[in-house]
DNA sequence: AAATAAGGAATGAACATTCATTCATTTTTA
DNA sequence: TAAAAATGAATGAATGTTCATTCCTTATTT
């Protein structure tokens, strides 16, 4: 029986496995033999190497998707919405450092034009950072000079960029806990001390 | 004579090649032709094609220490500072999307752990972002509970990944002005309407 | 003429994918 | 109910291609 659960373990295999080794350096035999699988057996479930960087991605995202939903439906403070997004990015980044890396590997391995081809996910997680940003603009307690598309890909990228950097030195400088706080400061209030500077 | 336009001539086509593929799918036969020069020259510029990689990143991103380094003297104002790098690195990424996708990869692709040994130019252009910050805080420009080494990635992985997205679509959908606008803004005076909020 | 640079064909290792075969499980037959 | 047949998941060795790198040859320089 081709099960769900072998499914799951070639995909958790091969998270581990492209996290540590790239994409292209990652072999099929590394993630057979990871999933005590036979390399043939991975092809009874994806097509080839690159559907599976794909699905990896799709379903890691999907849950961060629905992990970050559920953790804002509750709330109705824009601004509280923006932390809790930045804090739960972060936490999930630092504590699972395969799926930093993966996506990391994803976004900018690979062929171009298929990339944002199937990346609905991502763009429906970035789309949450936009939907808060505008959510915030009608309620009068952002900026209305604020463009939600350019915002999210910039509180995106730098979050990403931190993420990027745990995965190379494994003592972080900093404690997660200040780096959340950092991210929330620079993004809500900015590096300004007084206000009157801005156009 | 192995003369230094030759090499020079291989780090270019070595860009666009590295640009345009990635580093795993660029092949060295590409590169030569692109050079217009044998495969087999490549090796006596060149121990690898790694080391090709690690040379076009060395040496493009010390153009841009350089260049920013010019016009970053002439200035007092740390708030101008920040506006005029960030005004830079855009527009060079902008200007030179092969630059950008370079900086992508090298960042990303490849072994982790050979990755930050020999990255010595790009810690100095990100210390450039550090230094300001540190400067504005001294002369009471920016916020003390701004921690540089974090405010540094944030802004650079932001501006990052807004490269990345230009190296996707070609259609930009902002006006590089209003980018470069946005983004100082984002970083100087925050989301924020009103200031009291920040903790 | 010697030394150095460049050329590019040849090499061989690496690796994604395939596919004939095995074998455990389920279904059918008697 | 037991034996036989069918199924299809799993295996992993074999295949064939794709390059990075080498190294012998040719061209150029001094």
């Amino acid at each position: 029986m081709k099960s769900a659960d072998k499914h799951n373990k070639i995909i958790r295999a091969a998270t581990k496995v492209f996290a540590k080794k790239g994409f292209f350096n990652a072999r099929i035999s590394d993630i057979a033999k990871e999933a005590k699988v036979a390399d043939g057996t991975i092809y009874l479930y994806f097509n080839n190497k690159y559907d599976m960087l794909l699905s990896v991605f799709e379903e890691k995202i999907g849950r961060l998707v629905e992990q970050i939903n559920g953790q804002l439906e509750k709330e109705e403070d824009p601004r509280r919405m923006l932390e809790i997004f930045i804090v739960n990015h972060l936490r999930e980044m630092k504590k699972n450092k395969n799926l930093a890396e993966v996506i990391q590997i994803e976004l900018r391995q690979t062929n171009k034009i298929i990339r944002d081809f199937r990346n609905n996910k991502f763009s429906e997680y970035l789309n949450i950072i936009a939907t808060i940003i505008m959510l915030g603009q009608e309620k009068g307690v952002f900026r209305k000079d604020i463009l939600p598309g350019i915002a999210k890909r910039a509180i995106f990228g730098a979050m990403d960029e931190i993420a990027r950097i745990w995965n190379i030195n494994m003592d972080s400088k900093y404690k997660i806990e200040d780096t959340e706080l950092q991210v929330i400061r620079i993004f809500l209030v900015g590096v300004l001390q007084n206000r009157e500077t801005s156009q």
